[in-house]
DNA sequence: CATGAATGAGTCTTCATTCAT
DNA sequence: CATGAATGAAGACTCATTCAT
């Protein structure tokens, strides 16, 4: 039965994953449960939390991210792959629809975070080496960039991609060297970046 | 007894938005109403249902909005009523505390923000006639930046308000002239616009 | 509203008590709501929680008991107030018929719980005062002994009380002096008391 | 296979007395059945019913109980044999730490509980024949003795062992012989001790 | 036979909204 | 008008029991 239950366990991490998309959250578990055909109590087997299962959902989201931007460090040209990097992460985010609100939290996306801001400082210590961007900007401040991308496509990305298209193409410039005036504020450390996740709106129900 | 009414409404207001702002939508009528030392009936007789009350929050916030925008389009020197205009927006929504997530579909926000737009256009065409920004970039353009902004506003103002700042010294310097490439995207419509307001994320709860 | 609210709140408590002598704790809030003729809403407004309910049925319990243990206290024969606060609790229980079980515990109990270990301390001295009772018997040792004829009561009250009656004549006489061998335990004391107390069954539902 | 099968009763049984024993009826079946080293399939193979392996618990209970019985029945001095028989019962009631509550009613110990009244009766008539005994005391008389004594044990075992013996120690002093006032209920039949243990508390989940 | 996955009725608790006083 | 009591539909979670593998 172990085979059945690894299917039950993919449909309810569908089904969850279908309604997380359409309503971010605000679903029951017994409607996770019927659209999953299963029984709640299937749902609780293998999630002892609604927030459990919220959780399980950041896991492939992250992990697609993570090998998104890898994918893009492995880019054939190292002065192109910052702005490889920041399209193709914008792309999936769209392509797979997760409102990212509080998935950014989930305890099982820690790791995964950390190997991602690892990978952005090695590609921006490219870009920067083929001066490619802006010398004043961090590694941080890429991963400020890319979030805040999200945060419109998760808003838009039904309703009009084509606002963050475009305001991705003026960010994407925004970072490129040439007449920069020195930025007033001080970089983005590894603390802002966590109070910034730890931070991120939460869509959870109550 | 009309004047009691008055300050009763306004006392319901004020601890919802008080509330609004520590909690983002997550408050019981009830706290509502005994914060503001009424009863829930009282609350209820002012608005119609708890969302009304919510809606209700996005008018002195819109209000203010546009003041600031206002104060904006004032300046001494146009040439700088862009950037002043951006600043200003980002100061006064961090000012205000309020997490704006739903309140841009307020119907009550309706003529406020186009009268926002309104004013925004006109800032940018005098930027753009004295050269102080790039040729690329529309009204609408300047509102996705200022929305986007905000967003991230909303997320970090607690925990880590360097963020934003940083981040906007760098949005506002991508709208400068200089070197620029072509934006790929079409510029962003009013229709966009209303999309991207109407599909703001709800913080309400169900 | 005032005179309905106390009135709902006194079904409450009655449909509480009915149903925590049928059944012991084992009934549902919407069982207690439904035989009391109000929502489940309602007990909840009165009652935060299932069990801060049955703590509270514990209050009439106890001060009923106070007012007889202190009523046998004003007997007029000193020497009979030992024998006569002894059988009065018994029959207090027996008529009352809560199974005491957890209510010996509910924080409202403390404060009534200390008043009438030291009604029955004063007794206990009258007693040995008039040589009516064993030398070695102590306070608590009379509190065990009420306590013990309780549980007896609980469990016989409706399918056989001749039983916890013939039982209470053996331990009355048992507390009289002549010929008895000294007791080779020690006697209990507060704490003991305390913890006997904490350690009685609990008949809660999870 | 006869062997593993007994083999896992046999488990299951010991899992289900080591729970009994921490928390008195409140644990699951899957608590059972993992403790036990078995999937739930195998516990309900082996009992059709929860109930009915909480009643199955009774059975080396009682065994032992009777046993303890005839070993005081045993005792080389007759007059002592009455006093040794209480002790004794207490003793093992204490050290088989098994709260007694419900399993007294267990159909499985119907059986012995006869023999056990049984054994009783004779040491009371040895008891009383030296004279060691108040003469109006009934074999009933020294269960319900017991069935009271055991009640304190449970409660008091774990955190003051002393309260029960010193109860004890008054317990057995009150039924000796000498200036004792003629006991003014008639004494417990058989049927009122059935009805005793019927209406022993029931310490079942819902 | 053993396993443990699946079930779903049942529990407590919350809260927007209505309505009697 | 104001009050706050009452309502009851949900919702998250549990667990005895059944059943497919």
């Amino acid at each position: 039965m172990r085979c059945d239950a690894a299917r039950n366990r993919e449909r309810v991490l569908a089904a969850a994953l279908e309604l997380y998309r359409e309503r971010g959250g605000a679903f029951t578990v017994e409607e996770v449960a019927s659209r999953a055909g299963v029984g709640v109590g299937t749902v609780y087997r293998r999630f002892p939390t609604k927030n459990a299962l919220l959780d399980e959902l950041a896991r492939p989201f992250f992990e697609q991210l993570l090998t998104t931007a890898q994918a893009a460090h492995g880019h054939p040209e190292p002065a192109e792959r910052l702005e490889v990097f920041i399209r193709a992460m914008a792309e999936q985010h769209a392509i797979d629809g997760v409102r990212s609100g509080r998935l950014w939290d989930a305890a099982v996306a820690r790791p995964l975070r950390d190997e991602y801001v690892r990978t952005l400082g090695l590609i921006l210590a490219e870009a920067r080496a083929a001066g490619r961007v802006r010398a004043d900007v961090e590694p941080y401040d890429v991963g400020v960039v890319v979030w805040s991308i999200t945060g419109l496509i998760d808003a838009t990305q039904h309703a009009a991609p084509v606002i963050w298209r475009r305001y991705l193409d003026l960010l994407v410039d925004s970072l490129r060297p040439g007449g920069e005036r020195p930025l007033a504020t001080r970089p983005v450390t590894q603390g802002d970046w966590e109070d910034l996740v730890a931070a991120s709106p939460v869509l959870r129900l109550g």
